[in-house]
DNA sequence: AGCATATTCAACCAAATGGTTCACTGTCGA
DNA sequence: TCGACAGTGAACCATTTGGTTGAATATGCT
């Protein structure tokens, strides 16, 4: 059971896709706009991307030539929930969030 | 940066790893009694906890010959706080939690 | 029509993963 | 001291992963 848990936390454990969903959760963004700041082929984020969409977590639209790609922030809460068991951590407030982030964004 | 990320979500991105942790947190276990409730070998076992050990998310005491693992829950806090920004999840009442702990037991 | 842009496909590679079996090292109990 | 128990190490295997390059497929622009 819970198959989705565990594509959830596999695609969470690469920083490259961590990368990707940090910057996704400003906007909406086509597949060569998320590459452009990897030093990786194309092809490797589209494989990235797969994965996300394959865990739930981003989707993607076609739109002409371009496919959007779009963070899903619900893929998340069962991971959320699985996790809130293990130490009652309370929620926590964008600053230590926003320190996170700059840690995890590709080249600062 | 942040290889502690990366190995806390790679360790929780397999089902028999966290039914591990499931168990750890009734109580403290020797290594083959965590083995105990699964098919596969106690090597298998053995090296699960390995990661788990390495990803922060439990710690090992040999005590005579028996090892006793430990849950150390303080380890998911970085996981948690990764995803909080990412849709603004209140914490959880113990219910849903219980739910996914069943759906997650190895062999109810 | 013809070219450039956006994205994926296919084949390949090195390294890691999850599992096995068998042998080994300690430690406890009789 | 000897045997049983707790756990790891070493070697092996199949599969997956994260990456590459080069070709293929659409779609849009002029």
């Amino acid at each position: 059971m819970a198959p989705t848990l565990d594509l959830v936390f596999a695609a969470l454990a690469d920083p490259t896709r961590r990368a990707i969903l940090s910057m996704l959760l400003e906007d909406d963004m086509a597949v060569t706009d998320v590459a452009a700041p990897f030093e990786i082929s194309l092809t490797a984020i589209s494989k990235h991307l797969n994965i996300l969409g394959r865990a739930g977590l981003i989707s993607q639209e076609r739109r002409g030539r371009v496919k959007w790609c779009k963070l899903e922030p619900d893929a998340l809460k069962s991971a959320s929930v699985w996790m809130q068991g293990f130490g009652q951590f309370e929620p926590i407030h964008l600053d230590a969030f926003e320190r996170f982030l700059k840690a995890e964004l590709p080249e600062t």
